[in-house]
Formats: structure tokens, C-alpha cells, sequence
RNA sequence: GCGCCCGUAGCUCAGCUGGAUAGAGUACUUGGCUACGAACCAAGGGGUCGGGAGUUCGAAUCUCUCCGGGCGCACCA
């Protein structure tokens, strides 16, 4: 409806006017065409007269009477009235302002989708937490993020590869095996590093190797013994003593690995999150291999002349595209950096043939960026590739406290222990209801409550309600109403506010992936279940004409699907009984 | 010092590429179940959108500047 809206605005520019084709083009550019927020204004409102008044040297009014009038001979339009400074408010016929429900029962599950015009392949690559212990609170955030546009902008008809990139190259990794391996050999609590993971889940770990191997440990006292004071060079110390037996070292690493790598694909799943793929820092090889991806990557940046020489390690230079100070890429000892990976992490992923990379980090990583898309330029790409959306820390409020949270004594909140707690949806729900990149204070007893403070139940209240509805007209019908006769007819008004936001939620949708912002429909189905239990109240559907209490039904069937749609695109289950 | 984010009602926050009288919830004061779910609805008060300047027909929104708060600035990962 908006777009013929705009062919007659455009069409009244260039034929009305001696108008030269600059100006047209920024005309079009600049005005908008759309819903009006409240009935009292129209269906449609258009903002082009006060654009084009500037740019024309014209009166917006004037130009907006006239345009009204041209708008008027549509067949759509009942009445286009000029109001304001210049505005033109639209009245659609009742035939093509009731189009929304039918919409939205025709497509049901596809209403406020998209076919997505400049359709893009696009990568997100998130949570990507390292494999080092079970995910927490803090994760839960970005995964619930990272997963929520990935549906946006499938339903806009981009085509969406979700993957998680997995740190099992680095000292991380390391630690986590000579933690584990440390719990093999009787070391208790008390004794436990303190920059070890000490997590109950490793003496877990350490169980379940002794069920498939047996105890076959070092010994303790000799990778104890004369430890330095310093609490990092320890556990580097530790390491390498546990190291001196490779075949050993492995055996530990490869089952601790798989058993923490397990256990977050497994909260991700009961998280309602799921990667297409996993992406293994260790598949990008090791430097001393130079047909490796990341040998690859390094000599390609060499040959470019963006990486060179200093002081023994290699550089990239990064300060070219304005990052603070160059960065080492490969160490004087030899040893890449945690950088030199990414950077041949993001080349494999360009090379994949995407249009355009999202990463969702934490953040703490933001001084990040910069380097990142300097790499990216220096791979002779477009840096306007990558967007990198940082989603802040969440903080979680129990009785109005905040709830602590100590990452490697082990005593933490993990994100299984919040799905338990309050229930997977409320927990995504919560997680999208603030812009990503803003502090979050997760409030735990809100999310628990049965009010209308609780907006996660608010909504979904809404549509349990309308469930309801329906499933006590079946107990005398055969089947739900497949029209809206009498609202279309005009005999029945009102549900006009409901039905005017009906027609919002594809709009709302496409915003909603165009700034990477789920928690725009987040508060529009709040209003919108607001409008509803609204309706509801003032009228009592049941006890209308049947002809009315069809045609009524017929329409909250529409809102049903608009309410089911949105939470589905957040990766939440509508609730038909609470 | 440099960079990023934030400052909107007492509190927690919405406000889309600039648009018409700045919105919700909460708290406070009231009213509404002999009807489909009261986990609900309705009404009221509450604001110099941190301060100032600029761009514009029009600024909470864009630009600059100042003030206040948070975070990040490794040959760590």
C-alpha cells in the first residue's frame, strides 16, 4: 500500500513539475511515507510536501493541498487531507485498510516477512566463548542476541550462516588441561592454582577420564614441587612440566576439551540456540606448516607489503587505518599471537563468500575493532564487510542485589542455572529487551513475577488469551470464522486500532534488521498486547451477533499471528495456556 | 592522554532514516469481575529530553563543545 502510495507521489513530482532529476533524487531520498502512530491522524501519513517545499522553493502547504487531491483519485484512498505544516494524512477505503488481516491470515507464520530486495549472505559468528568451563549468564546474552537477528534478517530474506568460533589453539586451553590434570593427581581444593580453573565441573572432568582411562596421573610431587610465586608463571610452569609427556598431555587435553565443548553445545540447545557450524582456530594449522591457513594469511600480508620485520616478530601495519600503534602479528620467538588467528580466521571467512560478517562480541573487546578492519584492509578488503556488534555485560539483580559473580574460583552463575531458574523463554526474553550494546540489569525476581510489570508474561498473556477465545467458539463451531465480513463492511469498528497495528509489524520487522535491534519488536508487541487486552476488555466477543463475533474473531486470529510471529523471530514459544 | 557507550518522569526504560501536543511500566491517588482468563482494563498528577551553541521549515534524534557516569586501550586469550 505505501509503496503505490509513493508511485502517485512520485509520479505527481515529475509530472507536475519542471523538476531536474537532481533534485527529484533527493526528494525521494529524504521523504518518507508511513503508518501514522494513532487513527486520528489517518492511515497513512507522508512527510514529501515540507521535503520538496525546500527544495522547490515552494509553499508546503500549498503543495500539500494539491498533492491531496491527486491522491484522492486513487481507488484506495477514501480521503487525503493536507494537515499540519505540511503533512498529508491518508484515509484508506475500508477495503484496503482491513487488507492487513487478510494479509496476516493468508501468510500466517510468514506475515512480516520479507523477500529482501538486496538479498545478502550474511555470517554471524557468536557466543564464541572459549572452551574452558560452562557458559554463564554473560554469554547467555549474545547468544540469545546473535540468535535473534539471525531469524530477523532470515525473515528479510537474507540468506544466514550462524557459527561459533572455537579458541582450542591457546594457552587457554592449556590451562584447562593442566587443570584437569592437576585434579588427576589428588590435588585437592585448597592446593588447586589460583590461576587454575577450579570449577567443580573439572574434578568432573577429571572423573569421567578416570571412567574411560583410568588413573594413570603424574606425579604430583615432582610438577609441584618448586613452584615460582608468580601466580601466571605457575600455571605456565605447570604446564610445561605436564607437557614433558605428550602422549598423556593429549589424552587429557582431547577429553577435557570435548567435555567442556559438549556441555555448551548441549546449554546452547536447551537455550533454544543452534550453530550451523563450529569453527576450530586449531583447523587454521600452525605456522611451522606453511601450506597452513595461517601461514598462508601472514605471507600473503608480507607479500602485500601491509606486514614486516622489527625487533624479530612480525608486524602489522595497522596504524594505516587509523589503529593507535602497529601490532604484532608473529612473536620474536616464533609464536603467533592470539591476532595473527583472527586475522586468518576473518580471511577464510571472506574467502568463504560472504557478503557481509556480523560478529557479536563482549564489550570488553571494543578496542578490538579497530584492528580487526585494519587487517581486513590490509587483506585488500572492504572493511564495511565486517560489523561487529558489541553486546554489553549483564548484570543479574536477585532481591534487589546484584549477583555475584567470580569466573575462576568456579562460583559463578551458568546459563543452565538461569534457564532452570526462571525458563529458557523469559531468559531470552529479558536478554532482548534492552539494545545489545547497553548495560543490562537483569532483574531475576521481575522475571519470575505474575504482573504487567513482567512483560514477557504481559505478551504472552495476550496471546493465551486469544487461544482461549478461540478454543471456547470451537466447542460450538466446527471451525474458526475465514472472514471479517462485517468489519470490512464497516458495521464493526472496534477493532480498527488493533487492526491498525496489525499493519505495523512488517514494517517493525524490516526495522528491526536493518539496525540489528530485537528489542524494537520487543516493545512494539508490547503495545500491541496492550491495544489487545485493551479491546478485550471493552468488548465481550462471545456474547456479539454471530456475524459480528466471527468477523472479530476472524481479526484476532490476525493478531494471534502477529503476537506468535514476534516472539518467534526473538526464538521464544508462544504460550497458548498460561 | 586516546577511543567506544550512556545521561529522557521519583525509579526502570522506549522513542525507527530528523516530523505534528515527548511515551510505557512502576510508585502514588481513584474507579471497574452476576459475562469469553482481573497474570486484565480505565482515569489523574508527575518533564527546561545533562548544560550551551550550530545545521533545518522542524532537533530527544544530526554536528561541535562543556559537565557527569561506565568501559577499553598487551609480543594475554
Amino acid at each position: 500500500m505505501i509503496n503505490s502510495v509513493n508511485e502517485i507521489i512520485d509520479s505527481f513530482f515529475t509530472e507536475s513539475f519542471e523538476i531536474d532529476k537532481e533534485s527529484f533524487s533527493k526528494i525521494k531520498k529524504k521523504y518518507t511515507t508511513s503508518i501514522t502512530d494513532s487513527l486520528d491522524k489517518g492511515h497513512l501519513t507522508t512527510n514529501v510536501c515540507m521535503i520538496a517545499a525546500g527544495i522547490l522553493k515552494k509553499n508546503p502547504r500549498e503543495l500539500s493541498v494539491s498533492l491531496a487531491s491527486e491522491l484522492q483519485k486513487s481507488i484506495n484512498i477514501e480521503e487525503a487531507i493536507s494537515a499540519g505544516p505540511g503533512f498529508i494524512n491518508i484515509y484508506l477505503t475500508r477495503g484496503a485498510f482491513v487488507h492487513s488481516i487478510k494479509q496476516a491470515n493468508n501468510e500466517l507464520l510468514s506475515y512480516g516477512n520479507s523477500k529482501g530486495e538486496n538479498k545478502r549472505k550474511i555470517q554471524i559468528e557468536f557466543v564464541s566463548a572459549n572452551p574452558t568451563g560452562p557458559l554463564h549468564v554473560g554469554h547467555g546474552r549474545g547468544a540469545a542476541y546473535g540468535d535473534a537477528i539471525g531469524r530477523i534478517l532470515e525473515a528479510c530474506g537474507h540468506e544466514v550462516e550462524k557459527e561459533y568460533y572455537v579458541n582450542d589453539a591457546g594457552r587457554q586451553i592449556d590451562i584447562l588441561t593442566s587443570s584437569v590434570s592437576l585434579r588427576l593427581m589428588g590435588v585437592d581444593d585448597e592446593e588447586m592454582p589460583e590461576s587454575s580453573y577450579r570449577g567443580k565441573y573439572i574434578a568432573e572432568i577429571a572423573e569421567k577420564y578416570i571412567q574411560s582411562y583410568g588413573n594413570s596421573a603424574h606425579d604430583k610431587d615432582i610438577i609441584m614441587a618448586n613452584l615460582p610465586g608468580d601466580s601466571e608463571k605457575e600455571i605456565d610452569e605447570i604446564t610445561r612440566r605436564i607437557k614433558k609427556d605428550p602422549t598423556l598431555w593429549n589424552s587429557i587435553k582431547e577429553l577435557s576439551l570435548n567435555e567442556v565443548l559438549h556441555s555448551i553445545k548441549h546449554d546452547l540447545k536447551e537455550f533454544n540456540v543452534i550453530h550451523d557450524r563450529w569453527y576450530f582456530e586449531s583447523s587454521l594449522g600452525r605456522l611451522e606448516d606453511p601450506s597452513s591457513q595461517i601461514s598462508n594469511a601472514m605471507s600473503y600480508l608480507e607479500k602485500k607489503g601491509q606486514a614486516y620485520k622489527e625487533d624479530g616478530a612480525l608486524w602489522l601495519n595497522t596504524s594505516l587505518a587509523k589503529d593507535d600503534k602497529n601490532r604484532v602479528l608473529v612473536r620474536e620467538d616464533g609464536r603467533p599471537t592470539y591476532f595473527a588467528s583472527d586475522v586468518a580466521y576473518h580471511k577464510d571467512k571472506i574467502d568463504r563468500g560472504f557478503d557481509t560478517l556480523i560478529n557479536v562480541w563482549g564489550a570488553d573487546h571494543h578496542g578490538y575493532i579497530k584492528r580487526i578492519e585494519s587487517s581486513i584492509e590490509g587483506l585488500g578488503f572492504d572493511k564495511e564487510k565486517l560489523n561487529v556488534q558489541l553486546v554489553q555485560f549483564a548484570n543479574l539483580f536477585r532481591d534487589g542485589k546484584k549477583v555475584k559473580m567470580s569466573t575462576r574460583s568456579g562460583e559463578f552463575y551458568t546459563l543452565k542455572d538461569l534457564i532452570k531458574e526462571i525458563g529458557r523463554d523469559a531468559a531470552r526474553f529479558y536478554y532482548l529487551s534492552k539494545q545489545a550494546d547497553q548495560h543490562l540489569d537483569f532483574d531475576i525476581d521481575l522475571a519470575k513475577s505474575d504482573n504487567k510489570e513482567n512483560i514477557f508474561y504481559y505478551i504472552q498473556y495476550a496471546h493465551a488469551r486469544i487461544c482461549s477465545l478461540q478454543n471456547k467458539f470451537m466447542e460450538d463451531n466446527a471451525s474458526l470464522p475465514n472472514s471479517s465480513i462485517e468489519i470490512e463492511l464497516n458495521n464493526y469498528k472496534k477493532c480498527d486500532e488493533l487492526i491498525h497495528e496489525i499493519s505495523k509489524f512488517p514494517g517493525v520487522v524490516q526495522r528491526s534488521a536493518a539496525n540489528l535491534h530485537p528489542h524494537l519488536i520487543i516493545y512494539f508487541l508490547k503495545d500491541f498486547a496492550q491495544s489487545f487486552h485493551s479491546f478485550y476488555n471493552d468488548n465481550h466477543v462471545l456474547s456479539e451477533s454471530s456475524k459480528n463475533t466471527e468477523s472479530i474473531l476472524y481479526c484476532l486470529n490476525a493478531a494471534k499471528q502477529v503476537l506468535a510471529n514476534g516472539l518467534n523471530l526473538l526464538g521464544i514459544k508462544p504460550i497458548e495456556k498460561m
